[in-house]
DNA sequence: CATGAATGAGCCTTCATTCAT
DNA sequence: AATGAATGAAGGCTCATTCAT
């Protein structure tokens, strides 16, 4: 059926095609930032004509969006699993940090890529296309965890909102000192940071 | 006095000027985003020609930098007197915290303005003009206040350049969190990273 | 044949148009002169938009080395077949002088092309893109054909380099008159250079 | 009078402040080629702001002219001088071809910058504000010396136009190789332009 | 499906010129 | 008599987008 074969994007041609241009430009916008990522760059990488990018996805905006899309597919996955096969709550913590830390360093390019687009990427009225709001979904899990913990008696009384935006923070504080520094010691980094937020939370 | 106001340079117009344009430019930098404050759309703003900005500032490099001392200027020294007023090290700490949650509500503009620059200015190479290595600024005062806290045995054995990354980035993480909800109640929010970070720093 | 005309690279269409703009650019040299030869201009005598120019030469400095290119190729050919058809070498300069004349005639619009070209065309440095220096490929051959003679005894014994500039000055003297009297007798100024500098040169 | 007082430019401060913009002028074109010697570089150069130039000047163009004027003023009479002391005609003519070559090689600067402006300088018609048809008054004289010798039947008959303009030529092509070469043999090059012109003119 | 070609708006910058003071 | 300040046009160049083929 059409709608089928249409809702992984076409033939198998097409998808192809599709991948190697989020792929050029996932490149491109690694290689030399979002604000030099302009399609004649994209498409010279692609080994393509700039005629294509907009036959496959209309404009640079729909490009972009499949590019978050395409790197976020395959990242939550990886980290969840770590965190629900952890023991008790304070593990759970743990194996949260522990799993995105080792994300962040085994998928430098993606992540910075990502942090490219969000910082740079605005819409015509010149606010961000990915604002905070929109990255509520990062959040809400690490909430969860600590909602849980809480409830059962294992994590004391703290906002947890601020409490997830802090970790966030603290985690997403990792990748420019990757880039900076790329021999960075990320499990030790990642034992420092679950022992201050165990200490942090813990009842 | 005019030999005090002219100690910065320029005629008393000159500076007047310079700082019209200064301004508008960090409005555009707020209201717009970096990528789309054009010298056009400053000039606009201000009501002025575009050559002006070459007559006071010669680049538009020189205007954007322009901007970052300006708004630079005065600010650390609002959070450097809180700090040092505050009696033991844990409380320098708290101090350190509620100044620049203090500070960011604020100059909620000036510091989204910062923020857009040193997310989105480069030079010529398409490298950040104020990357990781020069914030070093940043870090340095926290890093600091958390060496003299453990050598006077108040805060115990931590990785103090993870720890100081870990709370600039939980202070700095209030920032996009105040744009979205202009009401939030910041002394909460400092009560609360105050509360985190005296738990995993203390002995 | 489709893979003679291609043989210097790019389609049909291709070469057609860049051969459109680097007339237009010739054409506007010499009606507005170099410095008034702005893409602006070009593109309008060519009726096209200025974004065009650039998708074929990259650069202006590209699109004026094209125009130095297209008009140099074909001219040193001319003249050097009526060099070597002359029997000694007292004949080989006079044809070497009738050569240039002619060919100054003939191509009047080329000669002022270059000329504006050679001396307004700046790099960044503010230095002449074609100095002297690189004109010796124009002197050289000249300076062949008076060693030539000198070593067949024809010639006297003069300082090559200082005769072989000085022909080429009064060969190169002539196209401003023709701007300005368009009826000039050339036959008549070649027989009297001839004459001049056979009498000059002769042993 | 005031008349008498404008004839040569107005009050001793006004003439000072015009010698010094044109001195300023003419250092600028010689030092960065009349393309780049903008008002903004002249100025700096003198050290005064943009405003006094068209005080004194009305405009850019005036100043250029003032420049060419003020650089002529003295050359003319220093060559006419060696000219008319000669004792016949060929010796006229070697005078007049030495007497070039000592001043283009004593006054490098001054040349070169009359070259600039003859070459750039154009009015708003896009044409050379100084052309051929202008610097007759440069090849008259020559003209003069020529025929005088004919009459006298020590010169044989040839075309004075194209005679002159011919030895003019070869005098105006040692200044790019005396940019090129500072320390080209001034003196021996004049002597093999004598003996060339010598053996081409005389009966 | 894909390309090459073209467009037009916008970018940063330089310049000659004007004018209030 | 001179200055600093401001203007507006123009310059070279990049970019997202469109479209005939």
């Amino acid at each position: 059926m059409q709608s089928d074969t249409a809702k992984e994007g076409g033939t198998f041609i097409e998808r192809a095609r599709r991948a190697q241009i989020v792929a050029a430009a996932s490149e491109t916008i690694a290689a030399e930032g979002f604000a030099r990522a302009s399609l004649t760059r994209i498409a010279a990488r692609a080994q393509i004509s700039k005629g294509v990018i907009f036959y496959h996805f209309g404009s640079k905006d729909e490009l972009v969006r499949a590019v978050v899309v395409e790197t976020y597919t395959g990242a939550g996955t990886e980290i969840a699993k770590a965190v629900e096969a952890a023991p008790d709550h304070g593990a759970r913590l743990a194996a949260y940090i522990r799993g995105n830390l080792v994300f962040l360093a085994d998928h430098r390019t993606e992540v910075q890529v990502l942090n490219e687009i969000f910082t740079s990427f605005r819409g015509e009225d010149g606010r961000l296309a990915y604002d905070e709001s929109q990255l509520e979904s990062v959040v809400a899990p690490l909430e969860a965890v600590l909602r849980a913990g809480q409830e059962a008696g294992e994590l004391r009384a703290f906002d947890r909102r601020v409490m997830a935006r802090t970790i966030r923070a603290a985690i997403d504080a990792v990748t420019p000192q990757l880039n900076l520094q790329p021999d960075l010691d990320v499990g030790a980094y990642a034992d420092e940071l679950v022992d201050t937020f165990t200490r942090a939370t813990c009842a």
